[in-house]
DNA sequence: GGTAGTAGGCTACTTATGGTAGGTTACTCG
DNA sequence: CGAGTAACCTACCATAAGTAGCCTACTACC
């Protein structure tokens, strides 16, 4: 009967069990992110992912769809955990300066804490192919609208169009430099998230603190 | 005769023209640019590529060992090229503000008149796939090692091993701010480089300021 | 308790493409 | 003018994404 070929006679069938949608979607997503964080996203296979959750692939692709969209899923729940985390931080402060300070330890230390989420985000920097370009620009503009909102709600104004272009555009750059710094982190990781968040303070707040006032009397 | 295997009898062999490695290598490589401009990296295939040379498949592969290698050479040699344009700016001043003021609008204006030099880099973000983060690496230290070479040059001294590792953060943390601007400016074309070189003094310069008078005292 | 309907699952396949084995031909140089 | 080699070819393999088409355990309802 070997190379017989039409529909299957059940083998595996009766083994497993079935979850509910939203528990099989769930299983599978965590599975992801320890499998991308792993291998990356090229190096992880489909067929891996399904053996380990002792699925057949078909159910994956039920799923998701595709290995890009279950990838960039698992980016984006990544980028709102850490974005959630640094938001709760920041708002337990009041001066300006101060926030931001919590707010940079806060996003050093979830990296620091969950280094699978880090590699999936982009720490082995997987996350960053064309395909998922999206994902880590929404991660970034997560970042950048926290701060506008903050800085808006800081100086009590709302700045012209002119004035909004250039402070997204700069809280965009900010936050390069965070995920940049993160990359230069993973060679040094000896230095305190402390330490990363002074040294960007120095570096950044003197600047945006002038940007600020600039542009709130505009 | 179809289906027969074994050698094949030439059918194509004495179309093409043969070229000397060099030659046939640059052509292939400028090739290789145009291509993975257009369709990215994982959209761009050898077989295309070869179809395009006008040349088979093992060609390229005897030139570069894989598609990776590949793509990894175009991305160095479009960062050298960057490199050198912002170097060769920079050096044509003195003062360390205007400096930095020259290599920005040098860099954006490297990016500008070369859409497809830029989408090779990052614009497209294939560039940082995780088996090319080395060579994104690579263009963010070449840009950060100026800039340490520029800041020694000024004050004129050897900061410590603190400083130094400080110090080699803060650029790494400033490329990563120029590359994400660079992602913005993308979506707003209409900004000239002088602005966005403008913008980013503005943000960074007192921290840089402060930050090597610091470390220079240190 | 039986049975229709469906959610959840499976096997086996196709397709696309990176990569290779092994051989042929054009060119160079003694 | 005949090695020897550089340049090149055809035909193939291997891997992994994605799909067609079918099966079956569970639920609801009679």
């Amino acid at each position: 009967m070997i190379g017989m070929r039409g529909p299957t006679p059940p083998v595996n069938a009766h083994r497993r069990k079935r979850l509910p949608r939203a528990v099989r979607s769930e299983q599978l997503l965590k599975l992801a992110d320890r499998l991308f964080a792993e291998r990356g996203f090229h190096g992880a296979s489909m067929d891996e992912l399904a053996s380990r959750a002792g699925v057949s692939k078909p159910v994956i692709y039920d799923h998701f769809g595709s290995k890009e969209r279950l990838f960039a899923l698992c980016v984006r729940r990544t980028g709102e955990a850490l974005a959630e985390q640094v938001d709760a931080e920041v708002r337990k402060e009041t001066d300006p300066r101060t926030r931001l300070r919590a707010g940079s330890i806060a996003y050093f230390r979830f990296l620091q804490g969950q280094l699978q989420a880090w590699a999936v985000l982009f720490a082995e920097e997987e996350a960053r192919d064309a395909r998922f370009a999206a994902e880590a620009a929404r991660i970034r503009h997560r970042q950048s609208e926290l701060m506008l909102e903050l800085m808006a709600e800081t100086t009590g104004t709302t700045p012209s169009h002119q004035g909004r272009e250039r402070l997204e555009a700069m809280t965009l750059a900010v936050a390069g430099a965070y995920e940049s710094l993160s990359l230069w982190w993973r060679e040094h990781p000896e230095v305190p998230p402390e330490q990363l968040a002074d040294w960007l303070l120095d570096l950044l707040w003197p600047g945006l603190e002038q940007l600020m006032t600039q542009l709130a009397s505009a």
